[in-house]
DNA sequence: ACCTGAACACCGTTCAAGT
DNA sequence: ACCTGAACACCGTTCAAGT
């Protein structure tokens, strides 16, 4: 007898992205994600592969929620500002962005943060060459710093001190762009 | 009755260690250490906490491995010295170096680690003032890298291609330390 | 077609009991 | 003092059975 599906994969994610938030990523199982849901625990395996695959939908729902480069800025401002969205999507979910780092950036979202950033960069002036390079250097600085923060590796350092490192941080990248020309 | 214990901490970590350097992290289960031990998993607590407490100590142990700084060196080459130093013991134990990046550095092996690379920051002539900041830069550009290639996400990319990204990371922070003594 | 109940293998951890 | 057996609460996952 066919029946009408009672939820939909999004609900799976939006449950456990919000117990993600609220609560952690160890407290993101299966029996409690259900219990969002309203349903039993074996129904999610309708929806999703296994919990790895959860995992993965969790880390691409954060990525969905970046919002599209702002068309009137380019190059570096463009760089910039996709860091600064990258870092609000990080402190929205704290608990879900030590993932990023754990994983090969083979999914969709990913694809499109690093297209994302070699368009940036190519407008600043990176010969096609170095794209790659450059898009793996501009994103372990920002997932490093903002696995950082995310993860309390610096829990006892004040925000505002946080915000200059994130600062100085862009600076740094940015006056080490015309080195990444060179580089080839 | 008194009895001597028949296995020490130093045990414990070691099998960890080579369970997670071999299957990796996840395969580190109390039972799988226990039975490289030659005893009971309920045995480990005498000499751990519990999990996450084996956890921390794998860090330290792996911490601990990083040999002390070349005296001959000084300034900017000290810092590179540490950067190699731990991007070495990352290769040995990719499986435990993502860790690094999920805790607050407050273990002892850390907090050297830490006053090492501050030690070479003042060195390099770094204000006294801007130390922390140094510190917190560097270990992040260092950790974010060393974590993306311990986790897997630059598997595609060959080795040499990342060894040159490591190269130009380290030059990239070369010539950005003038910068941080403006900061302040 | 969709969901569930029952069942399985595994996990971390406790505590009283054995030596 | 040190280790273990038994037990508990919890985990992810499967599969046949119900609707």
């Amino acid at each position: 007898m066919p029946r009408p599906p009672r939820f939909t994969r999004d609900d799976v994610i939006a449950c456990a992205l919000s117990i993600a938030d609220d609560q952690g990523l160890e407290a993101v199982t299966m029996s409690a994600v259900a219990v969002l849901v309203g349903v039993t625990p074996m129904a999610l395996y309708r929806h999703v592969d296994d919990k790895e695959h959860l995992l993965d939908l969790l880390v691409e729902a954060v990525l969905r929620e970046l919002s599209d480069p702002d068309d009137r800025l380019s190059g570096w401002p463009r760089l910039e500002a996709l860091a600064r969205g990258l870092r609000a999507a990080a402190a929205r979910h704290p608990n879900v962005f030590p993932l990023l780092l754990q994983r090969p950036a083979i999914t969709g979202g990913s694809l499109t943060l690093r297209a994302r950033i070699r368009d940036a960069l190519r407008d600043c002036g990176i010969p096609a060459e170095e794209l790659d390079r450059g898009e793996r250097l501009v994103s372990t600085v920002a997932l490093g710093f903002l696995a950082s923060e995310a993860g309390g590796r610096f829990v006892d350092v004040p925000r505002d001190q946080r915000d200059l490192d994130f600062e100085i941080l862009l600076a740094l990248v940015h006056q080490g762009l015309p080195a990444l020309e060179r580089a080839s």
